[in-house]
DNA sequence: AGCACGCCGACT
DNA sequence: GTCGGCGTGCTC
């Protein structure tokens, strides 16, 4: 008996475990391990998708399990280290390995699932009657076809066997296939003076195979682009010099010439590192390198020359960026250097081209695969280097299930293929630099800019002092800065640490404060919709013209935005030209490379922007960035503010200047003194390291103390409540004695999307009994989690809010 | 998740 | 007495 073990779709804690199946007697040749497969489930003829994970020949016995009922794919889309790889997500991430494999590999590899009623007895009721005479019988069983109560109707009717249901799995992925022929002939010597002399065409064909002897090749192109006919393939075919199959069609990329860009010379540290790099390849090392690299020390450089290290080799390389850098610029460099045998994956495309790329990786037509988070996953083989640009970038841990940092991914699939990680940054995460500080990883250092080019000179600007003369926003300092900028015909970039007009309505009668209906925070005004909006569930509203409360016309807004910096702005400098940028700017696809070939073209003369600029822009006009406000991310009761407030300015700093001008920044701040800011300004990473370090310590904080957050929630406040604290005890019980559990608390904002939030932060440094005990609460829950709550585990979590 | 089963209140 | 609510167990 051939059975195939199978993890099904069913994401609960009961079912996290492989199901056996029998593999009936028409699938045993074609299934593979990997396969997607539809196999039933539970009562009823209920059906679902699954993912074989292991095959087997069980000679004793399987006459109790149920069969296979179909395979989804004709390649397998997991290969064993892939599932190697989802069990162990599931392990660390406390998430089901169904949830691991389905955000491994692309969205259409989920299937929908559709559930039909049949018609197959009387019935009485005479609408139900027309419903299934005008469909054939055969109806779906949803709200579109029934209303409620003939839904209650057609359970009860199937109790009678009135009626049946049926479950259909969709494959969204059903690629379309095509006829391809390969190559059998292993002697061309033989074959070819066996030809008869006047069959051109067989001569061509053979040629061709001569060349391609490997691959199946295509027959509709072979016929078009070759002009070998059909006849000439069918004489072949009958003398089994080839093979037919059919194979997976993808739109081939164009591949077109392009004249490739030649490696630049190295710096005397680039070419340091680019040989302790290359050494590892060659001697397939799975070691870890930090390289620390101060903005403009041709990180990316080392990057292209380590890649292409792996490539003469013969390897693979996989290259992750934030995909708020997986700008145009960076794409390019990667494409230019090594033409078409790179895979490009970023959310811009459509699950379609997801899937087109994701199988060009697979079966190995690119070599090289640039991507954000989720590209960590690309099914490429023989890696022979992972690269994470920006290291410290949070948007590389996935903030929903599971939730996996990419750099821990990154290492697992570097002791797999036994190549090496280079995590690359100006600022890296503390977490990073103290690993290598211990020796864990290797840090490389990168101390010159590349062409000489000079660090700006930045400036402090004290608010405290300045809001006596200016308003809030821009100082005296800053303006007369930007004017000389312009005047000079440079450009200019301001970051602003917020979105939105205003931050909140206040009524100036009674008070009151117009709140998101669903969350406990305040509306945001957004003058572009003319709306009032809720930033955490998107909840949105007239601007109201009076108090909703009082009635009072005399309403005011508060707070500072985008757009009332962009308005403020141009009042005071009315003949500059503004490009705002901001994540409601940006929505629009390729509105983002829009915007900043604009400002590139010199179109506008300032850029104002949130976050989005801070990073991977490279203009060289850019002389002058200011950040109006230094302090908003200071403010926030997480303990990394300092390093995420040092890492933000260190950035923008970065894009100030290039080699034939000095750039300027303006930093205004009401902390003027804050290390935070002191050190950015001086671009002192090692200094604000160690005096992070130290702080870190003193409040045990990581990298001093790992941490795994608890978020507890549920429609009503006391079951969140109650379930925390029976959480919080079972956990006191159970957790090794050096262990501290903070909590539970509300979040800081209690209520979002109608939720109400609780958490629990567990710190330790060593304690075994950890996952056993977090797993248990995850069965403990359950009774709870059928009446609302969910339990969140976050491991190592990049934020305690 | 989604289905069946089984135990309870409130209806013809 | 039975219809249908929901709590509980189980799915190869």
């Amino acid at each position: 008996m051939k059975i195939a073990d199978v993890i099904v779709d069913v994401p609960t804690m009961q079912t996290d475990t492989p199901f056996s199946y029998l593999v009936p007697t028409d699938l045993q040749t074609v299934i593979k391990k990997g396969m997607r497969v539809v196999v039933p489930f539970g009562n009823g003829n209920r059906k679902i998708e699954g993912f074989v994970v292991d095959l087997n020949d069980n000679l004793t016995d399987g006459t109790d399990l149920k069969a296979i009922d179909s395979v989804m794919d004709f390649e397998p889309v997991l290969n064993q280290e892939l599932i190697d790889l989802s069990n162990w997500l599931a392990r660390t991430t406390y998430s089901f390995q169904i949830s691991c494999l389905l955000t491994m590999l692309p969205n259409l590899l989920k299937a929908k699932y559709e559930k039909e009623v049949e018609l197959v007895g009387q019935i009485e009721d005479p609408e139900l009657t027309k419903i299934f005479t005008e469909n054939n019988n055969k109806v779906l069983f949803d709200n579109e076809h029934f209303s409620n109560s003939q839904l209650s109707e057609l359970l009860r009717l199937k109790k009678s066997a009135k009626v049946q249901f049926k479950y259909q799995v969709k494959n969204e992925a059903r690629a379309k296939t095509e006829l391809a022929i390969k190559n059998e002939i292993s002697d061309f010597e033989t074959v070819k003076k066996g030809l008869n002399k006047s069959a051109k065409a067989q001569f061509k064909l053979l040629n061709l195979l001569t060349k391609y002897p490997n691959e199946p090749l295509i027959q509709r192109e072979i016929i078009k682009n070759q002009g070998i006919s059909i006849s000439a393939i069918k004489a072949f075919s009958e003398k089994k010099y080839i093979s037919k199959q059919q194979i997976e069609k993808y739109r081939n990329p164009y591949k077109h010439q392009i004249k490739l860009d030649q490696p630049k010379v190295l710096t005397k540290e680039q070419s340091i590192a680019v040989q302790k790099i290359n050494d590892d390849i060659k001697s397939k090392q799975s070691k870890t390198y930090l390289v620390e690299g101060v903005t403009g020390s041709g990180k990316t450089e080392v990057y292209l020359q380590t890649i292409q290290q792996a490539l003469e080799l013969n390897q693979t390389a996989l290259m992750l960026v934030p995909e708020i850098s997986l700008t145009p610029q960076i794409v390019n460099r990667v494409k230019s250097r090594f033409g078409s045998r790179v895979a490009i994956l970023h959310s811009g495309l459509s699950n379609g081209e997801k899937y087109d790329e994701w199988r060009r990786i697979r079966d190995q037509e690119v070599d090289v695969v640039v991507g954000a988070r989720s590209a960590i996953f690309a099914p490429l083989k023989n890696i022979g280097l992972i690269i994470l640009d920006e290291e410290h970038d949070t948007s590389y841990k996935q903030d929903d299930n599971p939730r996996y940092h990419t750099r821990d991914v990154a290492i697992w699939r570097s002791n797999y293929y036994h190549c090496p990680v280079v995590l690359g940054s100006a600022t890296p995460s503390l977490e990073s630099r103290a690993r290598a500080e211990k020796g864990v990883y290797e840090l490389i250092r990168l101390t010159q800019r590349v062409n000489q080019q000079t660090l700006p000179q930045v400036q402090v600007v004290d608010m405290t002092q300045e809001i006596k003369n200016h308003g809030d926003l821009f100082s005296g300092t800053l303006i007369d800065s930007i004017k000389a900028t312009i005047a000079a015909n440079n450009q200019v970039v301001l970051l602003l640490n917020r979105r939105g007009f205003s931050s909140f309505m206040l009524c100036r009668d009674c008070g009151y404060v117009l709140m998101c209906p669903n969350c406990d925070i305040s509306l945001t005004m957004h003058l572009d919709s003319h709306t009032m909006k809720c930033h955490y569930c998107g909840f949105e509203e007239a601007i109201p013209n009076q108090c909703p409360n009082c009635k009072s016309k005399n309403i005011r807004y508060f707070g500072t935005g985008t757009e009332k910096a962009e308005k403020e702005l141009q009042q005071l400098i009315p003949e500059s030209r503004i490009i705002r940028m901001d994540v409601d700017t940006t929505r629009k696809k390729g509105a983002h490379e829009r915007i900043l070939n604009a400002f590139g073209s010199h179109q506008a003369d300032i850029l104002l922007g949130t976050q989005i600029i801070a990073k991977g822009l490279d203009f060289p006009d850019v002389t002058l960035v200011g950040v109006l406000n230094a302090d908003t991310g200071l403010e926030l009761p997480d303990f990394r503010s300092s390093e995420r407030t040092f890492d933000l300015l260190t950035q923008v700093s970065g894009r100030a200047g290039r080699a034939d001008k000095t750039g300027k920044v303006i930093i205004q701040t009401f902390n003027p003194d804050h290390y935070a800011i002191q050190l950015a300004k001086k671009q002192d990473y090692e200094g604000f390291f160690r005096k992070e370090m130290k702080l870190r310590h003193l409040a045990g904080y990581s990298p001093y103390y790992y941490s795994v957050k608890l978020t507890i929630s549920s429609l009503t406040e006391q079951q969140a409540a109650q379930e925390s604290f029976r959480i919080l005890e079972y956990l006191k019980g159970n957790l090794g004695e050096q262990t501290m559990i903070l909590g539970p608390t509300p979040r800081p904002i209690a209520r979002i999307k109608k939720r109400y939030y609780y958490q629990i932060i567990i710190k330790f440094k060593k304690d075994p009994r950890l996952a056993a005990t977090l797993r248990k609460i995850q069965q403990l829950s359950q009774t709870e989690v059928r009446k609302g709550l969910r339990i969140a585990i976050d491991s190592e979590p990049v934020s305690f809010m």
